[in-house]
DNA sequence: TTCTGAGCCAATCACCGTGCTCTGT
DNA sequence: ACAGAGCACGGTGATTGGCTCAGAA
């Protein structure tokens, strides 16, 4: 289990699903829909929406949280806490629409720019 | 016709971003902007009055861990006249 | 050191000005009707913390501090996303967000890993309900009328 | 070393999903 | 024709804290 097989086996993982389950998903469509609607730009939503969100956010997490437990390892913990995400996250230019939900200065001690 | 000249922040690096988000992280700040007003500050203890009591209320083991209500019938006094609802049968502490 | 791509933006000083309410708001204000909850703003925390367990070893820990970033950094997500594709939609004179923009949205912001097990999973999403409905409508007109139905789409990549 | 704080357990009830009607394209 | 918003209802899993010792400090 390595960062670098991650979407690999998520590719493999969807191509054995055999009929999609609307029902019964790990995260709830209707609070899904809900965040969506606070954009006050959004009008009507296709049902289709919510649910390919609740897949992909599936793969956000598990991904966030995989780079953020490197930096927990390097720590040498065993608890994940919250300055791993930080280092996560500006460790990764995917991640940089979270620069202002997690700011840079969370990251705590490591080697750092001047 | 942007603006190229940045105010002159000595002490704060110019901070790069994934250039295929960047326009949505500004859009984003200011839809957020316009909701922060109606955002808690902080988070709240619990989310709900009634699961709050709830839990509460509840049986609980030795060891703070919720048990199951209806065994576990301790509350009598030490003296030993108060019945137990139901045998214990085969229900035990079980270290997992 | 992380900086590979060449085409980057500067973002230092683009601080967003916000009409700050009046200033005297030390008591909680309980005016539900335009404070949100952390239910109307977050999906729920256990289900987070299910998923978060996958990627770590099973003797892991998960601090709450984590837990709830995660959990805050999920909605950003969602909006993030929602907002691109969303402009898509008003772009094309459509008043529904679908997930073919979801899906263009996820490339235009570089979530360009996501986008080929989402289509995979939408195909295979919209192909359910067809079946579903294909299924229903021949039980339905079949007694009265036969012949057509089975419409098994003819499918490739 | 000191001592903070995360996992553990399961019963209620808020909320999610569903079916329906209505509206708009 | 379809497809989603809005509403009511019923089923159900997310919510929830005290104690212990991993483990952060």
């Amino acid at each position: 289990p390595t960062i670098d097989n991650f979407w690999p086996n998520i590719v493999s993982e969807v191509h054995g699903i055999g009929q999609v389950d609307a029902k019964h998903q790990v995260l709830p469509l209707a609070r899904i829909k809900k965040i969506m609607k606070l954009d006050e730009n959004a009008k009507m939503i296709a049902g289709e929406a919510p649910l390919l969100f609740a897949k992909a956010c599936e793969y956000f997490i598990q991904e966030l949280t995989m780079h953020a437990w490197v930096h927990t390892e390097e720590s040498r913990r065993r608890t994940l806490q919250r300055s791993d995400i930080a280092q996560a996250i500006a460790n990764y230019d995917q991640f940089d629409f979270l620069i202002d939900i997690v700011p840079r200065e969370e990251i705590k001690p490591s080697s750092s720019s001047s | 016709s942007e603006d190229e000249s940045s105010k002159g922040e000595a002490d704060e690096e110019p901070l790069y971003v994934n250039a295929k988000q960047y326009k949505r992280i500004l859009i984003r700040r200011q839809a957020r902007a316009k909701l922060e007003s109606r955002i808690p500050k902080e988070r709240c203890k619990y989310l709900h009055e009634s699961r709050h009591r709830h839990a509460m209320n509840r049986a609980r083991g030795e060891g703070g861990r919720f048990h199951s209500a209806q065994e576990k019938g301790d509350q009598s006094g030490p003296d030993g006249g108060g019945g137990m609802p139901m045998a214990p049968s085969s229900m035990t502490l079980s270290r997992g | 050191m992380s900086n590979s791509e060449d085409s980057q933006q500067y973002l230092n000083d683009m601080l967003v000005k916000e009409e700050d309410e009046a200033s005297g708001d030390e008591s909680d204000k309980q005016d539900g009707s335009i404070m949100l909850r952390e239910q109307d703003r977050f999906l729920p925390i256990c289900n987070i913390i299910k998923i978060m367990k996958v990627p770590v070893p099973q003797n892991g820990k998960i601090a709450k501090d984590a837990r709830e970033c995660i959990q805050e950094c999920v909605s950003e997500f969602i909006s993030f996303i929602s907002s691109e594709a969303i402009e898509r939609s008003v772009a094309e004179n459509r008043k529904t967000v679908n997930g073919d923009d979801l899906l263009v949205a996820f490339s235009n912001l570089g979530f360009d890993n996501y986008v080929e097990p989402l289509s995979i999973y939408l195909q295979k999403y919209r192909e359910s309900n067809k079946s579903d409905r294909n299924l229903f409508l021949d039980a339905s007109y079949a007694q009265n009328e036969d012949g057509s139905s089975t419409n098994e789409g003819a499918k490739q990549q």
